[in-house]
DNA sequence: CAGCATCCCGGCCGATACTG
DNA sequence: CAGTATCGGCCGGGATGCTG
């Protein structure tokens, strides 16, 4: 990208790479997306990005509370409540996967298209 | 995102999740990203992708290919050459791959401080 | 509710060898 | 050069059970 930056992604040993999976992986960009409009908790959370496990949800917020992407509140409440919500930089990728996935979802037809032309052509 | 689309990569069953993950998949964002400035034959995009295995690279290429994201052409020669290069479709999605690493590149320091915070508080 | 610990299976992915 | 074929390790990630 820019070459006059310190960081570069292509670069095996770059640190980016390694956020840039948290935040593209399976289930990271969901999770980051779905913090977009609100604060959620963990378990609207689970419901809001379909099919995550617990595991999975909890790996996830780790990895991206660690990069700095979302700010975690616990409330000593009985029974407890914690709230998951982006950070300012959090907020900023956000926007960025949700242009991705909003691209991606208007324009499914048009992959949908390719995908079955590239199976006749191929597959069978 | 759009609730009006007939798409939501929220669903478990909407096919825009497999098409998000070759696209952010380990090897799919760089691919496509890589393949952004010009075309490149499967040599030269191996070297650039740096880590990538002969396996990998040709995986993520043939899936990115049914998504109809990049076009590949084989030239009839000795030896063969085999351009790679983006449809329209993929030029718009590595736009969208570019805004998010190139942020993800720029504010690394933010990122590399909010890790080691972590780690100090918690882990170490 | 929020989550860690454990078990365990499938498949991701790297390494190697081979083909046109 | 541009791949495919095969083997094998290891870990992603689902299921289950338990804690505060």
């Amino acid at each position: 990208m820019d070459p006059d930056l310190p960081f570069d992604v292509f670069a095996r040993s770059c640190p980016s790479r390694g956020t840039l999976e948290h935040v593209t992986g399976r289930w990271g960009a969901l999770t980051v997306v779905a913090l977009y409009e609100c604060t959620l908790r963990f378990n609207e959370l689970r419901r809001r990005v379909d099919g995550v496990s617990e595991k999975m949800l909890s790996q996830t917020l780790h990895a991206l509370e660690r990069d700095g992407l979302v700010h975690r509140e616990a409330q000593p409440t009985n029974p407890p409540r914690v709230d998951y919500a982006l950070t300012p930089l959090g907020q900023d990728v956000a926007d960025r996967l949700m242009g991705l996935i909003g691209l991606l979802e208007e324009r499914m037809p048009e992959i949908l298209a390719a995908q079955e032309k590239y199976d006749a052509e191929r597959g069978a």
